[in-house]
DNA sequence: CTCTTGATGCAACTGCGTTGCATTTGCGGC
DNA sequence: GCCGCAAATGCAACGCAGTTGCATCAAGAG
């Protein structure tokens, strides 16, 4: 399902409403090819012409985190939209290119597994965990 | 090896010098049993009557950290003494918790090869990651 | 069309971390 | 111990990211 529908939903759900900005702001992250923060988000809706402050974005984007469609990239304020379906999963762990930024959503089950016997084998009760590998994409290799 | 001796040795080696807050501020990441923010090191540090000012906690840290001997907490300034020896390994995998903020390191043989498969998986030619785990310790259970 | 209330814009503000520069101080050499 | 150089520090100014309060606008239900 594409994320600005996704998204609509899920805010209308919530009593939200859709206005311009709002709306440019989900096309723009689901057209987006890698996670943008809030001012980037910001200076290119300007770019296209849509009025919106900043200030707006940053809640918009606040919104969409708090309703798990959009996910962090560790280490930055950049966001991308969550590839799971309606309902997320429990894990989201992505790959995030060093050299354009783009990232994708992966799932392993041998890595599930193995941090099932992680958090056997650690002396802490385990609530979550963080994970994201980095490397380069396919195009950013040549 | 205790931490502040392996920093003092590797600061050394850089041609850098033992300042008195430079000590202190070593004991103190040596002694916290929790991973402490550059901040929150300053207020310790002025706490227990070391005269020493923001800029150069930061400064310390930052140096630190370039030579592998902190590392940060993922979504956090604070940081924590690396946990291995000399030199130090590939993976430096922890699990922090949610409570208290302690953090210690583990390593996991399955976890090693699972994240091996991955990058294999993956058509990223992955070059690192960051992997963090969340959890109650075992003070904080009860 | 009207009304309610969510969304927005604007400006002030907070807090973190950095930078430039003058001053201090560690420490190697004598 | 004294000297001199470079490392380290302190201080103040600065830049930038993100937040908050509040007045205003407008989505959309009735
Ligand atoms: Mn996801
Ligand atoms: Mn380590
Ligand atoms: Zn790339
Ligand atoms: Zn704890």
């Amino acid at each position: 399902m594409k994320f600005s529908r996704k998204a609509e939903a899920a805010l209308r759900r919530r009593g939200g409403r859709m206005t311009r900005a709002r709306r440019a702001l989900l096309e723009l992250i689901e057209k987006s090819p890698r996670p943008l923060a809030p001012r980037q988000l910001h200076r290119e809706l300007r770019r296209a012409g849509v009025r919106v402050d900043l200030v707006s974005v940053y809640r918009n984007v606040a919104a969409l985190l708090e309703l798990g469609l959009l996910h962090r990239v560790l280490g930055s304020t950049a966001v991308r939209p969550c590839a799971e379906g309606e309902r997320p999963a429990r894990c989201h762990h992505a790959v995030v290119c060093t050299a354009c930024g783009s990232a994708r959503e992966f799932h392993s089950l041998a890595l599930e597994r193995a941090l099932g016997e992680v958090r056997r084998a650690t002396r802490y009760r385990i609530s979550g965990h963080l994970l994201e590998l980095r490397g380069l994409c396919e195009s950013c290799r040549s």
